[in-house]
RNA sequence: GUGACCGUAGCUCAGUUGGUUAGAGCACCGGGCUGUGGCCCCGGGGAUCGUGGGUUCAAAUCCCACCGGUCACCCCA
């Protein structure tokens, strides 16, 4: 039997409600945020990721799905959805000096590791991008609006976790002085700190053991080094989240895995998921634009992990759309009398199902029981010598007789709401 | 990429210290009720026991390898 590919999943019906209804969802969020939809490629260029996710982070380096193509081309299947909205925003020339850019996109991303509960090979995500705005008051904006979408999913105990990265005039400086309190505890790390001191420095504050996170309250803090422009827009930031009354918790280790990052980073966690435990993540990247070749236009945004959400959405018990017919034809004769009407009643928009496989009457109102159908029209060789149908009510078990002449104008009439 | 646990009908599982033809419940199809669903009863179809090798008179059961799944590490949405 061939099987779908290790980490790919198929969304199978029962399942497919839950998504469509968590998209539909998101989406009237973002467009009361003022957010309009853009439609991306799930395939890019692999130089696109490699510049703007930086060269050096675990998704360049081990996690992308890449290929050569037929023209020799490097291409890599999309692990995150801002690398390839930033490239279509300077390809289509859509902003301009001053203009503030809002931007939502869902879709699937693709990074190959190892599966495990919350993390798929093949996922999707919910983005959404704000371009030209420097202000603070952009980024707090995007974080209440992923909460209203996981709230409104049902997501509970959320916990939101914001830190401010600085920016290249301000990061350096701190830089160097965690290197140096690093370099004095070096022994003491475990091998990927070590690793990271040269490498990363700053990933180290991300490290999950306790040995190391124990050795770090005492290293130096970002937040000290933060410059005065960069300190009065994270206390901005932070201000809006009060008087929006969003509660946040601030962790001076969240720095996030992209280099792009700069000035706000935020991620929200919720505790039921087991280890990946982060349901939305995003942040600021200034710099990113200008260097994909565009404009010098800031941007921020962040992604909702849709599979993530799921696990923690609360939704309504059922989302299948009501069935309104199931009609029961008895015979060829019937059957082909019953078929425009059953298109007609269809194009009116009524769940409406008939049997093309010559079934008894038993089989086939077991079949209406089943799919829940609100009615069953019943058309046999008695009902055609009458020139009446029965129109059974499948939760009550009366029967109504129906004149066959006027027929679809009596269903329409009792079905259409 | 590393580790632990797991792989028996479509689904959930049973299968004794290795021993006839591998079972059950649910689901599906049919019948009881030859034109009335749900409840009940009866019957039926459906399994390369994850794959390949090995041990043995004999393997679903023991051993090895591979594949797949789950969870964790790592990393992240």
């Amino acid at each position: 039997m061939i099987k779908a590919v290790r980490g790919f999943k198929d969304i199978l019906p029962g399942e497919s409600e839950k998504w469509v209804y968590l998209e539909n969802l998101a989406r009237k969020f973002f467009l009361s945020y003022g957010f309009r939809e853009i439609r991306l490629p799930i395939l890019e260029k692999t130089e696109l990721f490699a510049r703007s996710l930086g060269e050096a982070t675990d998704i360049v380096e081990k996690e992308m799905y890449t290929f050569i193509d037929r023209q020799k081309e490097s291409l890599t299947l999309r692990p995150e959805a801002t690398a390839g909205i930033c490239r279509a925003v300077i390809e289509n020339g859509l902003y301009a000096q001053g203009k503030i850019l809002k931007l939502f996109t869902i879709g699937p991303m693709f990074r190959h590791e190892r599966p495990q509960r919350g993390r798929l090979r093949q996922f999707h995500q919910l983005n959404a991008e704000v371009f030209g705005s420097n202000a603070p008051g952009t980024d707090a904006e995007l974080i209440a609006l992923a909460l209203d979408i996981l709230d409104a999913g049902g997501a509970r105990g959320l916990r939101l976790e914001i830190n401010s990265l600085g920016c290249p005039a301000c990061r350096p400086a701190f830089r160097e002085a965690l290197k140096e309190f690093l370099t004095g505890v070096r022994e003491k790390l475990c091998e990927d700190c070590q690793r990271r001191v040269e490498r990363n420095p700053l990933r180290v504050l991300d490290c999950k053991r306790q040995e190391c996170q124990s050795l770090y309250v005492d290293a130096p803090k970002l937040e000290d080094f933060l410059c005065p422009a960069c300190k009065e827009h994270y206390l901005s930031v932070l201000k809006d989240l009060e008087t929006l009354n969003i509660a946040y918790v601030k962790n001076p280790c969240l720095v996030r895995g992209l280099d792009y990052y700069v000035r706000t980073t935020f991620e929200i966690k919720a505790p039921d998921l087991g280890a990946q435990d982060t349901v939305a993540a995003g942040g600021r990247y200034d710099g990113l634009i200008k260097a994909l070749g565009g404009p010098d236009i800031p941007g921020v945004g962040f992604a909702i992990g849709l599979e993530r959400f799921l696990l923690i959405a609360e939704l309504p018990e059922d989302l299948s759309p009501p069935f309104d017919l199931f009609v029961v034809a008895l015979g060829e004769e019937a059957r082909r009398l019953v078929l425009p009407l059953v298109r007609n009643l269809r194009r009116h928009g009524l769940v409406v199902d008939l049997d093309h496989e010559g079934r008894s009457l038993k089989a086939q109102l077991k079949q209406a029981n089943r799919l829940r159908a609100r009615f069953a029209l019943i058309i046999g060789e008695k009902e055609l010598q009458e020139g009446k149908v029965l129109l059974r009510d499948m939760t009550t078990g009366t029967q109504e007789p129906l004149a066959l002449a006027e027929l679809e104008t009596a269903l329409l009439k009792r079905l259409v709401a």
